[in-house]
DNA sequence: CATAATCTATACTATGTCAATAGAGATAAA
DNA sequence: TTTATCTCTATTGACATAGTATAGATTATG
């Protein structure tokens, strides 16, 4: 049920790209040591986020990567399925990943209905936060007092 | 944030013997075959929800797996996370599985913040649905009309 | 008691995925 | 021309996944 480093990796240098929207372009060496990602990891990333749409870069010195489109038309759900696939947490409910499973009775699978209800739950979220939300939220989350922040581990 | 096909496996069984509650015994053999599950390997699965508690074997011939406690005691979250660990997307928002992320400041991170609710999503679903559910839920399925029941894919 | 169907336990294996690294090349600002 | 950047492909090592194999323990039944 987990989301792979990759797209965290992912996340993350989106929200740095988003939080940087408007000037110029950021390098990888910069994501990299603001983030703390694996640098020739964090390549591959966003070469693959570029294939996306999502973002576009610039070659040469000074060059480096910015959104290739407004931060509140990026969803987090287009992101997490361009790099790691499914949402869904069994293929046999994804809509765009959709494998049949080996139960007897698909259409009839009491598991598969319970998580057709986890999946809508987990798109509610993921189609509805954008880059735009995210770095709201970082706004948000930086000027609050630490006291207010959840701690729990 | 994929459920592996062991978890799937786990809770499949748990259907079955669910749907057996009350009567005899049911061997890995019979369940084996009702849902298309690797003998050997619902074998171990089988094991490994016994040590959890959630089921009980008898030895010998005539011998098999029956629920070791109600039905409406087994929450798919307590199986789920036996089997396969963490439900939470990524392990910095976990409670049970937690493991620190490389992030600068986990307390003020934006992505953290929006996965936390996905995990609770996900929770609410996962913690509230238990094997007595699913049952119910089986019946109620094997009873609709097919044209009711969601054929999309 | 002997049999055979069942559970128990451990080891093994093939395949794939994940996370990262390496290295050679293309581009462009200074 | 230099050099900091992006681009692309290949490779690696570790680990997880999905099974398979084998030998053993248990027990209802005849």
């Amino acid at each position: 049920m987990k989301l792979s480093q990759r797209g965290e990796y992912a996340l993350r240098a989106l929200l740095v790209l988003g939080l940087h929207h408007g000037e110029n372009v950021v390098s990888i060496q910069t994501i990299s040591d603001e983030q703390n990602i694996p640098k020739k990891f964090l390549e591959q990333i966003l070469n693959d986020l570029k294939r996306t749409g999502a973002i576009e870069s610039k070659r040469g010195i000074a060059g480096g990567y910015r959104l290739a489109r407004p931060p509140q038309d990026i969803t987090l759900a287009a992101i997490v399925r361009h790099i790691e696939g499914a949402l869904a947490p069994i293929s046999c409910v994804s809509e765009r990943f959709y494998e049949k499973c080996s139960c007897p009775d698909e259409a009839r699978c009491a598991i598969r209905n319970v998580m057709k209800e986890v999946r809508s739950k987990i798109l509610e979220v993921m189609e509805h936060i954008t880059v735009a939300d995210l770095c709201a939220r970082a706004g948000r989350l930086a000027s609050e007092p630490v006291s207010a922040l959840d701690y729990v581990i």
